[in-house]
RNA sequence: GACUAAGUAGCUCAGUCGGUAGAGCACAUCCCUUUUAAGGAUGGGGUCCUGGGUUCGAAUCCCAGCUUAGUCACCA
């Protein structure tokens, strides 16, 4: 037995069977000619009363207003809505008016897509309007549609219940335009991006979504299995070490937007699968990279809206660079009074005791360092800032500092108080890769889940030469929440991880 | 994973002390009209998230579960 259909869904299937018993077919094949969008018509026809005398248009009735022998409707099309001014004389010009009395008052329904020609008008209320000749069923739609209205800037029954926005984003994006901004300016940051790498000779590529060594990040993995060759396979957690091996086969820049899979906690700044964009250059180091994220970042800002300056929830935050550079250790003097660039481990371990952090006897000195600069320093970073020079131990694939051996050339781009992008001098010394990843296993021994595995194979093309490389990574999602002053992943992700549905259909037996 | 809150008609939401399930929009029938969330009249529409329990009686109180959101923990 199945969940009976509503009152509506039954009138809608039933309306679909009698434009068949009239000869119209609900969903009809031929393709349907368009010679205009909605917005084009509503910018253009109020300067230029000729145009548009001719329209095609085609789209979604959103609402209609039915009265005796002329009607209104609005429809919606990919871009915009405009309103129908339908006579029933115009579309039924012979003595039978089935196609007005009984097609467009009986049978059509709100959500239904329908094709349109006639021309284009102001009504007496001053609204720019198409005057309809022709009426064209282009799909009939049989469940009702969530009704948003809106007078005056204001909406009533808005579509907000969130599960069934994420759930069934489709009819989110029909009854809620607004949430089709946000996609579009996603697409247009990461266009933005792969031009400013194109233009200076960068190459896209594509490595392994399926790896057999989780490498490149510390995070747990989603794990698969491969039938015919009987192993385990990883989603990769991050693609770094395949990029890196495109430097050593002799690529001067190499990018790839990345899907990355982390089989960790979800919250509204963490979805299963997420979004990196990682880059390298050889024959460059970290303080190039600084200036490349800087001019990348502004000119993102600036693409999506026209200024370096957004407002982010209450924040006013300003992408214009230059950027703000603060060593990590003058960080934590600056927001904690403690110098960390003289202490051992065992002094960090009570530091992070005496300032209430919680610590476990599996953290090195690296870990301590990040959970003081976690809890005391990163919040206070608003204004796009670079972080830079980080202690050795958390940064196992970045080359040791030129000045020091206990740290890294390593910066982090915060901005809003939230990590964006990450950046290193890569490490090429193979020796001293082997080395970190040992020091990994030695983590991982001691407890600490999240260090990194060992990949021999990275190690032997280290061992041919890689150029000195900076690279960088940044998070696609995040950098969309930002620019968009969205502060949820679930809104700038078409289809946000859930929880699956119980049920989720009423029609199969 | 922990805590808190929510789940009632297609949508947005009320629902008093535990006593026959409500409104607006949408839908149906009718009236009227170049309308602007059109208006008027009438009407249909409910697994009150699920399962237990308390009770003469549960949308309401209790317990468990499911889903979602928020906060925290982990992480980008």
């Amino acid at each position: 037995m199945s969940i009976e259909l509503s009152e509506q869904e039954i009138l809608r299937r039933q309306a679909a069977e009698q434009m068949r018993q009239l000869g119209i077919n609900p969903y009809p094949a031929p393709l349907f000619e368009i010679n205009a969008k909605t917005t084009e018509i509503l910018e253009k026809y109020p300067n230029d009363n000729s145009l548009f005398q001719q329209v095609s248009i085609a789209g979604r009735i959103m609402s209609r207003r039915i009265m005796g022998a002329a009607s209104f409707a609005v429809i919606q099309d990919g871009v915009g809505k405009i309103q129908l001014y339908i006579k029933r004389d115009d579309i039924c010009p012979e003595e039978d008016k089935t196609m007005y009395n009984t097609v467009f008052k009986k049978l059509l329904d709100i959500g239904d897509i329908v094709g349109i020609k006639g021309y284009v008008f102001v009504t007496q209320m001053g609204e720019t309007s198409i005057h309809v000749k022709e009426l064209t069923v282009l799909s009939k739609s049989i469940r009702p549609l969530p009704i948003v209205k809106e007078k005056d800037g204001v909406l009533y029954d808005a579509f907000t219940n969130p599960e069934q926005r994420y759930r069934q984003r489709y009819l989110d994006l029909i009854v809620n335009p607004e949430v089709r901004d946000v996609f579009i300016k996603r697409t247009k940051i990461i266009n933005t991006m792969r031009d400013f790498f194109n233009e200076k000779g960068y190459l896209e590529v594509e490595t392994p979504v399926l790896q057999p060594i989780p490498g490149g990040a510390a995070a747990r993995p989603f794990t698969t299995h491969h039938n015919a060759l009987d192993i385990p396979l990883y989603l990769r957690i991050a693609n770094e070490l395949y990029l890196k091996r495109l430097i050593v086969g002799g690529f001067d820049g190499v990018y790839e937007f990345s899907r990355n899979f982390r089989n960790e906690g979800m919250d509204r700044t963490h979805n299963p699968e997420f979004t990196c964009m990682e880059i390298y250059v050889a024959f460059k180091d970290y303080f190039w990279m600084m200036d490349f994220t800087e001019e990348m970042i502004e000119k993102v800002a600036i693409s999506i809206n026209g200024k370096t300056n957004i407002t982010i929830g209450d924040k006013e935050v300003d992408f214009k660079r230059p950027y703000k550079r603060v060593r990590m250790s003058e960080a934590i003097l600056e927001y904690t009074g403690y110098d960390i660039t003289k202490m051992d481990e065992k002094a960090l371990f009570d530091a992070c005791k005496e300032m209430g952090i919680e610590v476990d006897a599996t953290m090195g000195k690296g870990k301590l360092i990040d959970e003081i600069f976690g809890e005391k320093c990163e919040h206070h970073y608003i204004q796009p800032t670079f972080i830079y020079d980080y202690p050795k131990e958390m940064s196992p694939l970045t080359k040791q500092h030129r000045q020091s051996e206990d740290l890294t050339e390593r910066f982090e781009l915060f901005v809003n108080g939230k990590e964006l992008a990450n950046a290193y001098s890569e490490l090429n010394d193979p020796i001293d890769q082997l080395d970190r990843f040992q020091q990994q296993l030695k983590l991982q021994e001691r407890g600490d889940d999240e260090a990194m595995f060992i990949d021999y194979d990275f190690v032997r093309a280290l061992e041919y030469g890689m150029p000195p490389t900076s690279g960088m990574g940044i998070g696609i999602d995040r950098l969309t929440m930002f620019m968009t002053n969205t502060p949820s992943i679930q809104d700038v992700l078409f289809f946000p991880q859930m929880k699956p549905e119980k049920t989720i259909d009423n029609n199969n037996q």
